[in-house]
RNA sequence: GGAGAGGUGGCCGAGCGGUCGAAGGCGCUGGACUGGAAUUCCAGUAAUACCCAAAAGGUAUUCGUGGGUUCGAAUCCCACCCUCUCCGCCA
């Protein structure tokens, strides 16, 4: 959510800013509805502040012993208008508050100009592609020769957009996400965190996927709503909500294994091969909970720790600053992370990185004790994957293949798969 | 699943129809004391929205959430959520 005083304070540059995304804001629309909200406010507390003096009144004759009737009666002349008011209030009230939260993030000024990814610029490239002596196959092709990669016993059980893993390719899967998890934990600080893969519409809204992208979660059916999480992002960031923390508790740097589920509701027809798009996939997510000065500093470093898990895994990669036109809603700057794929000779979204600043603070109410002013002030929240782990499994199938459609199993990850250094294509 | 207890400010905890945004304590801030500190003493210390150029001040809302009763609700009623204890069941 957006700061409601810059809103009104400062309505053009806001409606500039959200127009570099393609959004457009109806300022006149959005002031006239607060003019409305601010006279109808105003209006009920006279009246509440009206029938709070006369009750009192009431308590303090009663008291005294007085008769009480004749003040009984002008109260209730007060009730029907206060009742209408009210009613009134609360209603422009939500339509205020539905607008708002359906507001994106505002841009942070170093994010380039364009409308959609073909605008991302490239920041760095680490890594070079190797040089094969043969035709690349990609993961598809790879995992069939070893039988460990199943799309049609997916369809089966689950249908489209799911996959089934076995043997070694669902070991290599459990060993890149241990890896990650302890290349985080022990050398970036982070602290491990489990958490709920079902959470409410309340930690959606708060997080910025509800009530705009309703349509790409999965609901669960039932007395109690519930959702499937779409990253671990949801419940992590949400372990700060509505708290006031200590300012020396930050930073807060957490890391989470989960499963994340997506209807990806539109995205008919796009990467239908593979496991790249799938409703289900497991990440290893990273959320900081910083203080507003150091968030920009805290997205760099977390870029950086994104990319140490793809260099070592030798994985070639670029850094990519997101577009206006492609940051995520409730981001004000974003990086990607592109792994190079030599079984589609190009490089794919792997990571994303953002600094969400106050805008999923201020939805959750997460605020810590400023020291300069000790009043709550809203912190700041970044979330970035560290990194997509079914993602990184087609990454290190592709980039460490070899001729004869065997996979070399990167170093690091080796004391995770128990002696076995090369995945084969079975005899 | 059964029985019981409870959810109050940054934290703990009292209050159980009006003068309660809420005693007391802890913590924090300022001051006194001290060579400096500890102890002790004094004072201050909730959030949000709105009025106000700002400060000061004022008004409203907030005692798990949502409804209800009432002129008036932290306090009474209903529903729901959550926590704890015991029993059952389980991983």
């Amino acid at each position: 959510m957006l700061d409601p005083k810059l809103l009104r304070t400062e309505p053009a540059r806001v409606a500039a800013n959200l127009a570099r995304r393609g959004f457009s804001l109806d300022v006149a629309a959005f002031n006239a509805l607060e003019e409305r909200r601010k006279a109808l406010q105003i209006r009920t507390d006279a009246l509440r502040s009206e029938r709070n003096a006369r009750s009192k009144a009431i308590g303090q004759a009663k008291a005294k012993g007085g008769d009480v009737a004749p003040l009984l009666k002008e109260v209730e002349a007060l009730g029907a208008e206060q009742a209408a008011a009210e009613a009134d209030f609360t209603a422009v009230q939500g339509e205020v508050e539905r607008l708002a939260l359906g507001l994106p993030n505002l841009l942070h000024e170093s994010v380039p100009d364009g409308a959609d990814e073909s605008a991302n610029v490239e920041v760095r490239r680490v890594g070079v592609p190797r040089t094969l002596d043969f035709v690349p196959r990609d993961h598809v092709a790879l995992g069939e020769l070893d039988g460990g990669l199943d799309f049609e016993a997916a369809g089966r059980i689950s249908g489209a957009r799911f996959a089934v893993m076995k043997g070694a390719v669902a070991r290599l899967h459990r060993a890149l996400a241990q890896f990650m998890l302890d290349l985080h934990t022990r050398e970036h600080g982070y602290t491990e965190a489990y958490v709920p893969y079902l959470v409410s519409r309340q930690a959606l809204t708060g997080t910025g996927q509800l009530p705009k992208f309703e349509q790409d979660l999965f609901a669960l059916k039932g007395e109690n709503e519930l959702f499937l999480i779409p990253t671990a992002e949801v419940p992590v960031t949400n372990l700060v909500r509505d708290a006031i923390l200590p300012a020396e508790s930050l930073p807060l740097k957490f890391v989470a294994h989960t499963p994340c589920f997506r209807s990806e509701a539109g995205a008919y027809g796009k990467d239908t091969r593979g496991m790249i798009r799938q409703h289900q996939f497991d990440k290893v997510e990273m959320v900081h909970i910083v203080r507003p000065e150091d968030s920009y500093a805290a997205l760099e470093l977390m870029v950086g720790h994104a990319e140490a898990v793809l260099q070592r895994l030798g994985i070639p990669y670029r850094v990519v600053a997101l577009a206006a036109g492609d940051v995520g809603f409730g981001s004000a700057k974003t990086y990607d992370l592109e792994v190079w794929l030599p079984g589609q000779g190009k490089y794919r979204e792997i990571s994303s990185c953002s600094n969400c600043e106050s805008f999923q603070a201020r939805r959750m109410q997460a605020r810590y004790r400023s020291p300069a002013t000790g009043k709550p002030e809203l912190v700041h929240t970044l979330n970035g994957s560290g990194v997509a782990v079914g993602r990184a499994l087609v990454a290190v199938l592709e980039n460490h293949q070899q001729a004869d459609g065997s996979v070399r199993v990167p170093d690091v990850l080796k004391p995770y798969m128990g002696g076995v250094e090369v995945i084969g294509p079975k005899a």
